[in-house]
DNA sequence: GTATATTGTGAGTATTTGCTCAGGTTTTCA
DNA sequence: TGAAAACCTGAGCAAATACTCACAATATAC
């Protein structure tokens, strides 16, 4: 409980004021308990900002693992529009807490991206490879890079830094599109 | 030329120790000058920071623009290829500065990224509008956005963060096919 | 050569802040 | 009920560091 509370609080802190506003007196204050609470729970600063960050990418990858084995046996097409809608989705959790990781965490070991592509190169290249005889790319570890990073980024910059743009719910259907023609030899 | 080198050890300290390690004092004693001498030019610490990003990006973006003013009537396939080509460049005018800007300095107001790309997006979107009747998609602000948004991160991404990958040209080629085949009725 | 302007100096200050520790409060359990 | 274990408190220390200012050195102009 108390540790949550301390969590919550710099969560709150680090979204409303950035890593700057950020000292332990001031969490423990927000948290509603004393810094030597806080410290008996977490060593420094720092792991408290990681300990924010471990459970939003969980909670991200969470959609992700579930979707990737939901996808499995689903035909091609259906697969990447399902892959793209789920990578929005994994972006909507928080995306305040997610945009304020990125902008003031990186300069931790705080890597959400790498940490979420990683992953998600994994889930599709095994993907593309179940399906290498239907589809045009031949190295499946660039086609999987390439994929992973361009729907990551394009996901995360409408959410993120554009969020007007998921009103226009085009931007999903034609990424969609890019996918797909780069993937399948007949065109869309 | 104090200027410059004061500029000169911000970016030196910035890649080698991060942000935590850059010190106007230190700064000061890099650059062969006094603290006094620093303030005489900047005004507080940030603004080394943001001298250090503006001169970066302007670097970038200067590439990126001779680039757009060459390739105005250049057929597509051929234009597509160079703008890849050039946004490597532009990425390995400096990597290691890039990587750390972005790591480190993102949280003031140093977004490299919005900066470079909503300048791209411009120039992307009037190149489009000039083919219009020879391209696939519709809705040329969508098209733009993600051409930009894809080609940046993944250029990033290779550059940045899988450094190797370079060695594997054929990532830059594959990235053209994406890019073609989303933009053109026949494959390639 | 003197006066003025420009540029440089660096010890010191004022503040911030991560973290400790000596002691208090609550809970557990025989 | 009483003692041990677990948990909490917050004033204050120690270190880091952004920035100042009174003065010195150098350059420029006449």
């Amino acid at each position: 409980m108390t540790v949550d509370a301390i969590l919550t609080a710099t969560t709150r802190i680090l979204i409303e004021g950035g890593y700057d506003k950020l000292n332990t007196n001031y969490v423990a204050q927000v948290a509603g308990v004393s810094v030597g609470t806080l410290y008996q729970y977490f060593p420094n600063k720092e792991s408290l900002v990681l300990a924010v960050f471990e459970e939003h990418a969980e909670e991200m990858l969470g959609l992700l693992r579930r979707a990737s084995s939901d996808l499995r046996d689903v035909p091609l097409e259906t697969a990447v529009r399902a892959y793209i809608q789920t990578m929005i989705e994994a972006h909507c959790v928080d995306p305040e807490l997610h945009r304020t990781l990125i902008r003031q965490a990186l300069h931790l070991g705080v890597h959400i991206h790498q940490h979420i592509q990683s992953e998600a190169i994994a889930i599709v290249r095994s993907y593309l490879e179940l399906h290498k005889d239907t589809i045009l790319p031949n190295n499946l570890d660039i086609a999987a890079f390439l994929l992973v990073t361009m729907v990551e980024s394009a996901t995360h910059n409408m959410v993120v830094e554009y969020p007007d743009m998921l009103k226009h719910g085009d931007v999903a259907e034609e990424l969609a599109c890019v996918v797909l023609r780069y993937l399948l030899p007949h065109s869309f």
